[in-house]
DNA sequence: GGATCGCACTGATCCATATCAAAAGCAGCA
DNA sequence: TGCTGCTTTTGATATGGATCAGTGCGATCC
């Protein structure tokens, strides 16, 4: 089998298909081989690393990991979105990450979970053993490398929510939301802005983002309404946000001044 | 040298005393041994590491590390404590996490440093050269699961603050903080509830509080009287926070009702 | 002991966002 | 085509915490 270019960076979503390696192929949006994992590893590695895991594939709003349940297994996404979010007794909800194709569920875990994890579109994942963990980083270090640095990533993503969550005033973290949005989709986090008239898709609902930006629906709702009527951006559907002016949104989200 | 018990999780702050291992002893408030890495690595690796690391002694309020220069090196904290923070162009700032003994700064970073670190006391570090890391890791990959289990364990305080930050009132984030502050320095991050009583020591300012848990100095302030008026703790100087019903305050951090 | 300075606390007021209420859009379905 | 139920948007009002404005208080210095 070939050797793939090595992938500098996390910028890109790392994504392993280890129960399926020849789906891996170019990404449609960006070019990018998501390869991540199988990159690191022999060929050796993978059947390995492909007969630990087990593929599944759940419809949408399946809660497949709860907050305080035992922490038995850790997840790799290879299609659809899912929420990952802490909830109080009340109801009051923060949902503290998306995780699309190539990202890792269930690693941030004691014992237990700390997150629960729900499908928002149908979702295929491979799912590893957390008990076998530790014996796979003993005879493949690469896996233990490759979550590093996808730990650490997430890490600065959870920094820059910090930011928004704690000082951002409501503009300011949609503004700051559809930018990592477009980050994330289109130029594969490459920290360049997105072009003017990029077009977003969020599979999210208004609850969603509200959950996600410490806001409520009324107001995410009003502050898109307020950059749309400001010409920064349009909304042909519920689903669809067009970043007219990339630049005076990173304004806004900055606060630049 | 003899060897050292496991250390089964990351429940209690790790640390590294590479330029100075006679050091590590037990810990004067819990009676377990902060060595973490030493634990894992054996003498002839320490030696290898400690000749790696440079030794640096930091006075009070000296910024070491900027957001967005070029990310050199990292470290480890021996003594003292470090604010970790954010800030936006217009001066709002938010400190992201607070580094003490044991714990590792500059771990989250791509080519840029993506928080700023700043002593609140005078402070210890060991300095390492990030270029360096990946070598270190080839020759001693336990260095890399150490650190593997740190970011997980910094990945799950960081989702415990964007619950806190995104969907807690003022009163529910103090609360939460002291309590959390009290695992931190108490019971070495049990997962108890510390006993009633318990006195803390905060080396923070009101600032810090504040822009630590995303609100003003004014609010904290209101919200530590009003927890003293009801008589769940007692504030004897500005340093100082007694516990007197750690239960009660549990209660409010988790809105139990 | 008194003056000065930097924080912390407390009170009065304001405002950004939450909450409450209703209308509008939209998908599924008979 | 219209009915039903859900989500989103928009409008009116309420409120928690921010802002503004003192006051208090301990440390340092003379």
């Amino acid at each position: 089998m070939s050797s793939f270019g090595k992938i500098a960076s996390l910028r890109h979503p790392v994504a392993i298909n280890l129960a399926d390696r020849p789906s891996a192929s170019a990404c449609e949006d960006c070019g990018a081989r998501h390869l991540g994992l199988c990159d690191a590893l022999s060929d050796e590695e993978l059947v390995f690393l492909s007969s630990a895991a087990h593929r599944m594939t759940l419809p949408t709003g399946r809660l497949f990991l709860e907050e305080g349940d035992a922490a038995q297994f850790f997840y790799n996404v290879n299609s659809g979105t899912v929420r990952l979010f802490k909830a109080l007794p009340d109801g009051r909800r923060q949902i503290t990450g998306f995780a699309g194709p190539g990202h890792f569920i269930g690693l941030a875990a004691t014992d237990m979970n700390v997150v629960s994890a729900e499908t928002m579109e149908p979702v295929q994942l491979c799912r590893f053993s957390r008990a076998g963990m530790r014996a796979m980083f003993e005879e493949y270090p690469a896996l233990e490398r490759k979550l590093l640095d996808v730990a650490m990533h997430e890490l600065v993503l959870s920094q820059q929510q910090m930011l928004l969550l704690g000082r951002k005033t409501a503009l300011e973290r949609i503004a700051s939301f559809l930018l990592s949005w477009a980050q994330r989709q289109e130029n594969c986090n490459t920290g360049k802005l997105p072009r003017p008239n990029a077009k977003l898709t969020l599979p999210l609902s208004r609850t969603d983002l509200a959950d996600y930006l410490g806001l409520t629906i009324e107001t995410v709702s009003r502050s898109l309404s307020a950059l749309k009527k400001e010409g920064l951006i349009e909304i042909p559907n519920i689903h669809e946000v067009v970043l007219l002016r990339p630049q005076a949104l990173e304004n806004i989200a900055e606060a630049a001044n």
